[in-house]
DNA sequence: CCCTTTATCCATCCAACGGTTGATTGACGA
DNA sequence: TCGTCAATCAACCGTTGGATGGATAAAGGG
């Protein structure tokens, strides 16, 4: 590694210059991610993130190839970083269905909280190449686990405590009332005039409504 | 209005052909609906929703000025086409919550069965210009009549017979429920491992399953 | 000390894209 | 029958943006 501006060269105008420990290639990534998730990958321009990693373009270029190689990148680099909260979680034997779920609520609430651009960014990729994350998700191999959820739900249902319903059924209700929110917060924002403090009270509120209605729907 | 293509001019070498009776302004209004949904407006090229529409380029920005305005138009129009069809029912004083529920989730499921890219499209849209939608909403007036449901909620919880909660999450787990799959179509199919016909069953599927689940989530 | 490798920038190229212009054509009212 | 106007096209223009080639500098091995 090189890292430049020790003191000699460098005219460079730029900012940027804070977080400059970091490696270069990081820097680009991280650049991309902000760039890419805040206006989508097609109206995102390389020479912004050259800007914002404080780089030159043409190094973008010298790491990642293309820009589209960039953009699977930070596709994936999203993808890998909230699936596993999921299907982490719904995934362990040890936790019954009752305690999977407000903790699954509790941690994609504080999760897309923490990144509102995140579900918008993730839903607009998928849309605008579908194809893409089966490419992604055969590479790195790994379907989704849901041998134990269905097992447990299976359980559930044959004692009589909750309503018989497929996992996959059971993850596309959760994952909705989780996400969706998130992923149409301007629409929902302007739907139901909520300003910047009556829309964290309705995520807020969400937090425990979420898992009650979430589990009362699986009463029998 | 001229109609071209009577039997005299027109090398026009084109496709196109079959459903011409259309106004020229509607039939590239069509061809942009179909071009943006698909790919996304950024991704999308005037070129190519003129050669869709049968037309010259230069036509479109005769018609609509620039490609934003353009924009602007399809999402405003599919804005148009969704809403009512959520909001026309829960504002129908006549009907109970537990009539309304299944009636939306039927309308939604259709809606969208039929429609595979537009929550993709409309989310994407949202994401990526979020300020747009108060503009729109702002110019054609109309906020969303949510009283009668609110009104409905606080009655049948006085009553007892569901458990307190307000028209905004009402709405926004509705929503969530029904049109999140679509939206994430692309992802669900490969983490559920769902082919065609799979994905046809799971979706049918919650044509039940989604008002019994909601409504199940009400009762106290 | 050279020579190779890695990292970085500058300048430039080229395709593509959004938008414009000027000409043509047909319909129609005066 | 002529002039006007809306509709339409082919050709063009200016800019942008992704990509590349070459120069340069530091690092490090031999």
């Amino acid at each position: 590694m090189v890292k430049p501006n020790s003191s000699t060269v460098r005219s460079k105008t730029s900012q940027a210059a804070s977080p400059d420990d970091l490696e270069t290639r990081e820097r680009i990534l991280d650049a991309a991610h902000a760039v890419f998730t805040r206006k989508g990958t097609a109206a995102s321009r390389t020479q912004e993130i050259a800007a914002e990693a404080g780089v030159n373009k043409a190094l973008v270029h010298y790491y990642f190839g293309t820009k589209a190689a960039l953009a699977d990148a930070i596709f994936a680099r999203a993808l890998g970083n909230i699936m596993p909260r999921i299907f982490g979680i719904l995934a362990d034997p040890e936790r019954t269905i009752a305690e999977k779920v407000p903790a699954i609520a509790r941690e994609q609430i504080e999760f897309h909280s923490a990144r509102p651009y995140l579900a918008g960014y993730l839903i607009s990729e998928l849309h605008a190449q579908p194809e893409r994350i089966a490419r992604l998700m055969s590479r790195q191999g790994g379907r989704v686990p849901l041998d134990v959820i269905r097992r447990q739900l299976r359980e559930g249902a044959r004692a009589g405590k909750i309503r018989p319903i497929s996992a996959e059924q059971f993850v596309a209700n959760l994952m909705g009332l989780l996400i969706f929110p998130f992923a149409i917060k301007p629409a929902l924002r302007e739907l139901l005039s909520l300003d910047d403090s009556r829309w964290r009270a309705f995520i807020e509120e969400r937090r425990r409504l979420v898992p009650d209605f979430f589990m009362a729907g699986l009463r029998p």
